[in-house]
DNA sequence: TCCACATACCTATCATTTCGAGGTATTGTC
DNA sequence: GACAATACCTCGAAATGATAGGTATGTGGA
């Protein structure tokens, strides 16, 4: 068909990205955590593994959108990331183009 | 960044399909239609070429959700399309998952 | 003690989807 | 006659997500 094999269904083009800039809108958070709190928070909806978390951030870091702050804590090795002021951009620009697709494809859902 | 060469801005995988089946729900229609009703009803957000549609409609067919009609008109050829009862399945099935997704999003960017 | 599991990081490869460029042919308009 | 619009088509590149692995430490149970 056209032919859906995705795991989650579909529809996740740029998601994962718009979810991980809004989470660390609110607090410093670390790689692993990003993971769970996407299952949590979407009631495993949205189950995004780490295979795609992890070079989703590293890329985001490169872009200059996040910064890394390794931390030891109980002998486990964690990468904390925060927001950087270009990422606070994205994250409006994102937010703002997922609300626009959104009404795009409701206007032909339920018309007029 | 997560890299964002998408000429639509991200956020379509699957909607292209979806799009398509729902306006295969109130009347048949042609290819080169679509893409234009596409355009026009989502107010230039969504701008899917034929270079897309046309490929969509094919594994649609294939698949067994749309039924090919060919046509003379004015001495132009068009196919036109309608749905099968797998096609109006699979639109409902679409729908579904696309306010589950929805629904899915919006928990994660305005909790509380 | 040993084993399994959860934590926490990582990469590589594959499948899918979209996009852009190009190609054919007809009709209508300047 | 040239050009835009109609109407179909295919190919290849690029981006994204999914899956499957791989490393290492700490914890809890048998």
């Amino acid at each position: 068909m056209a032919d859906e094999k995705r795991g989650n269904g579909g529809f996740l083009a740029g998601v994962p990205e718009l979810l991980i800039l809004r989470l660390l809108q609110d607090q410093e958070m670390y790689g692993y955590e990003i993971v769970q709190a996407i299952r949590q928070q979407t009631g495993d909806v949205i189950t995004s593994g780490e295979g795609l978390i992890y070079p989703l951030l590293h890329a985001l870091e490169k872009g200059g959108a996040l910064r890394a702050r390794p931390q030891e804590a109980g002998g486990r090795r964690r990468i904390y990331y925060t927001l950087t002021s270009k990422g606070v951009r994205r994250l409006f620009d994102l937010t703002d183009e997922w609300s626009r697709v959104n009404r795009a494809v409701g206007q032909v859902l339920r018309p007029g």
